[in-house]
DNA sequence: TTGAAAGCGGTACCAC
DNA sequence: GTGGTACCGCTTTCAA
C-alpha cells in the first residue's frame, strides 16, 4: 500500500493525505481522522526510501568505528553509550548506521557517507587530542558531535565528562584514606580523556607534595589482559601500590584477578577505584540488571549526544553546543583505607 | 555533482553515463573510459537515496538488538561477529543499520524495518530454541539468517558452531586430565546455544558414568559478576570443583578473580577452559592485538553470515543455507591436570 | 552504441 | 481546506 493507493481509496489527493499524515495544520479535522483511520486500517507505512529522496534527508546518523579500536566495542561504556544514543535515534525516527572500517579507511568512510548522502550527521567517539576527524568533517560540512574533547575546543559541538576533576577527586579520596602509592592504569594516552585523567591524578598528588612515580603509571588499550599484566607486575614489584585507579571496567577486571592471585582482598589490602558503572560490575551482590536506565551516566551521555546531533541536523544555523558533565568516581565496597595507615 | 550534471559535462545522456558507471556491457570502451575519468575527476558519488528509490533496494541490512540483551553487546563475541559482518557489508556496498530497542518492541521494530523498506534483510542473533522472530520474519517475507540454531531447523538459513561437540570435547579433555568435579558456568539456558552446551557437558560426564551434579551447573547472563559470584560460591562450598567450563570471556574473567581470591592459581590448582579467543584474553603474554583477522572464528562466522544474507537478498529464489562449524575449545596455559590426581 | 522518457513514492509549491 | 504538479536523482525500458 502506497500513498497513491491510499489517496485513491479515500478519494482524496496524495497531497491532502500526505498533509494529514504529517500533521500539517491546514487539514480539516474530520478529513484527518478519516485519513488516519484508513492509514492504520491499511497498515500504511510511508516508504522511507522515497521520503528520503523527496526530503533530501537521510534520516540516519552514522557511527564510524575502526577495526583497531574495536576493543572499544567490547567496552561497556561504548555499548552503553550506543544504547542511550540508539534510544533517541529511534524516538526521533532516525536510523543508526554503523560502519566498521579498517584503520586508515576512516577518512574514506566519512567522505563516502557524506558524498552519497546516506547519513545526515555523524557521532565521533574516542577523540585524540588533535583529532583529524574534526577538520575533515568541518571541511565536508557534515554535522557531528564529539563524545569527548580535543584541543580544538570551541569550533564544534561536544559533550564530555569532567575527566580531570573526576580523577583528581578519586585520587584525593585515596590520599585521604592514607594511600601514598596509587597506581594509575590509564587508557591509551594518545586519547584525550586519558591525558585528562592523568592530569587530574598528577595534580592531586602534587597538591600534597607527592611526586608522581612514573613506575605507577601506565597507559594502554583498555583490556582485561592489560589490567591484569600491569597490576600483577606492580604487585610483584619491590614497592607495590596499595591502591589502583582503573580506567575502565575491563582493566578493573584484570586488576581484580591480579589482586586475587596475590592472595589479597580487594577493599581490604588493596583498593580499587573506578566509576559507578564499573563498581557495580565488580560487586557480586548487585540488586538489578546491568545498565538500568537511570543508573548509567554514560547512557545518558549517549542520549544527550544524540539529541545534540539531531539538533544540529535540524537547525543547521545553530552554533556549536558544548557540555561538560560532572562525574564522580565513587567509592564502592571494593575500596577501603590504606592498610599501612 | 549529480548524474545529470556529469552527463551534461560529457555531452552524453544520463542513460549512457549511468550504464558506463554501472558496468553495463553495451557501452563502447572509449566512452566508458571517458565517463569513468570524468566521474573520478569530479569526485562523483551517486546519491544513494535516489539509487535506493529507483532500484527498490535499501542496500542495507538490519541488526536488531534489544536493550535487555545489551549485555550481549559488551561480549567480545558479539562485537567480533559485528566486525566480521561489517567488513562484508562494506565490501558489498551495504549499510549496517543497528536498531537498539527496548525488550518487547522487537516485533514492532522488525515490522517497521520491513514495511518502510529501510533494510533488505536482517541478521538474527542469540536465538532462543523456539524463537518467535523466525516465524515473524517468515510471515513478513524479510530475508534473514540466524547466527545460532533454533528448534525449527530446516526452514530458514542459519550458521552455528558445534556447541554440543565443543563442550563435550572440552569436558572430555578435563576428564582425561583427571578432573571429576567440573563446573559449568553456562549462558542463560533459555538460549539455544546454552542448552546445547549443557547437553555436550552432560553427555561427556554420563559417558564416563559420572552423574552430573546440579550444584555444579549454573546458567545466567554472561557477565563477570555472575562468573565471579558462582565461582566464589562453588569454591567456598564443601566440595569445590577442580575445573571450570566458562561460557564466555566475561564469565571467565569472573572465575579468574574468584580463583585468585581463594589464593589458588589458574592452571595449577584450578583449571579453566573456554574457547581460543577467551583464553587469549586471559593470558598476559599475548603476542598481538586482539581480534586479528585470521584468529577469530567468530569474526569469520560474522563474515560468513553476512555473505549468506546478501546471497539471500540477491537471489530470492534460493533455498535456505545452513552451516555447522566445528569449533574446538582448546586448552591454554590456564588449564592443567587435576590436582587430585 | 546511445538517448528519450517513464517511473520509483513521496514532498511541497502554487492555484483554486 | 484541497488538488494539480513539478521535482528529488537515479534506473530501466523502449526506440532509434
Amino acid at each position: 500500500m502506497n500513498l497513491k493507493e491510499l489517496a485513491a481509496s479515500l478519494k482524496l489527493s496524495q497531497t491532502t493525505v500526505s498533509r494529514a499524515l504529517n500533521g500539517y495544520p491546514e487539514v480539516r479535522e474530520e478529513t484527518r481522522r478519516r485519513v488516519l483511520a484508513a492509514a492504520k486500517a491499511a497498515n500504511y507505512q510511508p516508504n522511507s526510501r522515497a521520503r528520503r529522496l523527496a526530503t533530501g534527508r537521510a534520516m540516519a546518523v552514522g557511527h564510524v568505528v575502526t577495526l583497531s579500536d574495536q576493543g572499544q566495542m567490547i567496552n561497556p561504556v561504548f555499548s552503553d553509550f550506543m544504547a542511550g544514543a540508539g534510544e533517541v535515534y529511534a524516538r526521533e525516527g532516525y536510523d543508526l548506521v554503523l560502519s566498521i572500517v579498517p584503520a586508515g579507511e576512516e577518512e574514506r568512510a566519512y567522505r563516502q557517507l557524506a558524498s552519497n548522502g546516506s547519513v545526515d550527521g555523524v557521532m565521533v567517539q574516542s577523540p585524540r587530542p588533535d583529532d583529524p576527524r574534526i577538520a575533515l568533517l568541518q571541511e565536508i560540512g557534515m554535522p557531528f558531535v564529539v563524545h569527548g574533547r580535543t584541543t580544538a575546543r570551541d569550533s564544534h559541538s561536544w559533550l564530555d565528562i569532567a575527566n580531570t576533576t573526576a580523577f583528581r577527586r578519586a585520587t584525593d579520596l585515596l590520599l585521604d584514606l592514607g594511600h601514598r602509592r596509587i597506581a594509575l592504569l590509564n587508557g591509551e594516552e594518545k586519547l584525550d580523556f586519558a591525558r585528562r585523567r592523568r592530569n587530574g591524578y598528577v595534580a592531586a598528588l602534587e597538591a600534597r607534595g607527592i611526586a608522581p612515580d612514573p613506575a605507577l603509571i601506565a597507559g594502554a588499550e583498555m583490556t582485561e589482559a592489560y589490567g591484569y599484566a600491569r597490576a600483577r607486575a606492580l604487585l610483584d614489584g619491590r614497592s607495590p601500590p596499595t591502591a589502583f585507579l582503573a580506567s575502565s571496567v575491563l582493566v578493573a577486571f584484570g586488576v581484580g584477578r591480579a589482586v586475587g592471585e596475590r592472595g589479597l582482598a580487594l577493599g581490604r589490602e588493596v583498593s580499587l577505584v573506578t566509576h559507578d558503572d564499573v563498581l557495580s560490575y565488580l560487586s557480586n551482590d548487585r540488586d538489578g540488571p546491568h545498565f538500568t536506565a537511570t543508573r548509567s551516566p554514560i547512557r545518558a551521555a549517549g542520549a544527550r549526544c544524540a539529541e545534540m546531533l539531531i539538533g544540529l541536523i535540524c537547525n543547521p544555523g545553530t552554533g556549536p553546543v558544548q557540555e561538560l558533565w560532572p562525574v564522580d568516581l565513587t567509592v564502592g565496597r571494593t575500596t577501603g583505607p590504606c592498610p599501612d595507615t
